[in-house]
DNA sequence: ACTGAAAGACACAGACT
DNA sequence: AGTCTGTGTCTTTCAGT
């Protein structure tokens, strides 16, 4: 049995999945709304099975969430930024402090611990350069303790994709 | 009625979602296996309106897709990197031919055009260090026209989220 | 636009191979 | 570990307000 999912970069071990499995990840990873009855056709198996592997990869944390996508652009969050940041002081406190400022800010979307120059990398979606200022300025120049920003923005999509397998 | 999505970065207009719609968006990537008795409970309306509202964003690209989201490090991909990638050459073909090769690629997830000294981003997933490096040398750097390439690994995950309103 | 009802499809559990 | 069968619930449509 695997153990509970964890925040932050998980330490558990592998799980053993066989093609059956991977078949079952791939479909759902594609379209969380396929029936088991569609998956099942697909992988050569009856519902029954398809339905445990299913539960039982819910339950190992291997499947995390089923999550609607939806398009940034279509709802007034059509620019996405990359922005660097580095903390003045590296000590334990500090940072459980800006990891706690960072995770309450919605316009966060993700954001990495990093090896190099900086101590943090974060995804950052507003409505235009306005709304990124008003962010930068207002909200995560704000936060305690916080050294050099830097601000790289995304000027095009090329890939984005949840596929793992 | 929306035009059809585009890949790369749309410049469609934002649709007008009232505050149920926004709501019910909410719920639903949080959790896409939410029947729509559950949220139309707590929306305060009944099935149809509900039903048809999803159907509606749907349609219009809101929704872009329902997709199981997977737990990289139980599934033998451990190690994330962020890694910049600069062309040699910057004409429309050479570019064209780079994204071609990149969204070949399985282990990047996603490749942004970025501003600054770089061309792109991308986040790249392998399984350890061994792994990543095969991709650099036998995949990356194998593709036509590539420039200077500059790896950041990902030491841990401060958030990860999808949720846009 | 919404409510309520009703038909067909589905998820999930049980008995069995 | 898998197939088959059954029950309760859900999605989805339609008439009505």
């Amino acid at each position: 049995m695997a153990k509970a999912v964890q925040t932050g970069q998980s330490t558990d071990k592998s799980v053993q999945l066989d093609d059956k499995d991977l078949a079952i990840l791939r479909l759902l990873q594609q379209n969380a709304r396929y029936t088991v009855k569609q998956i099942a056709e697909q992988v050569h198996l009856s519902t029954t099975p398809v339905h445990e592997r299913i539960k039982r990869m819910e339950d190992q944390g291997i499947i995390k969430q089923y999550a609607a996508l939806v398009d940034h652009t279509k709802i007034n969050k059509g620019l996405m930024v990359i922005c660097y940041v580095s903390l003045k002081q590296h000590n334990k406190t500090a940072g459980a402090t800006f990891i706690t400022a960072i995770q309450a800010l919605p316009e966060v979307l993700e954001c990495y611990n990093i090896s190099g120059e900086f101590d943090f990398m974060l995804k950052v979606v507003a409505a235009d350069m306005d709304d990124y200022y008003n962010f930068h300025v207002n909200k995560l120049s704000e936060v305690e303790n916080l050294g050099n920003v830097q601000s790289i923005f995304v000027m095009g999509i090329v890939k984005q994709t949840h596929q793992l397998v």
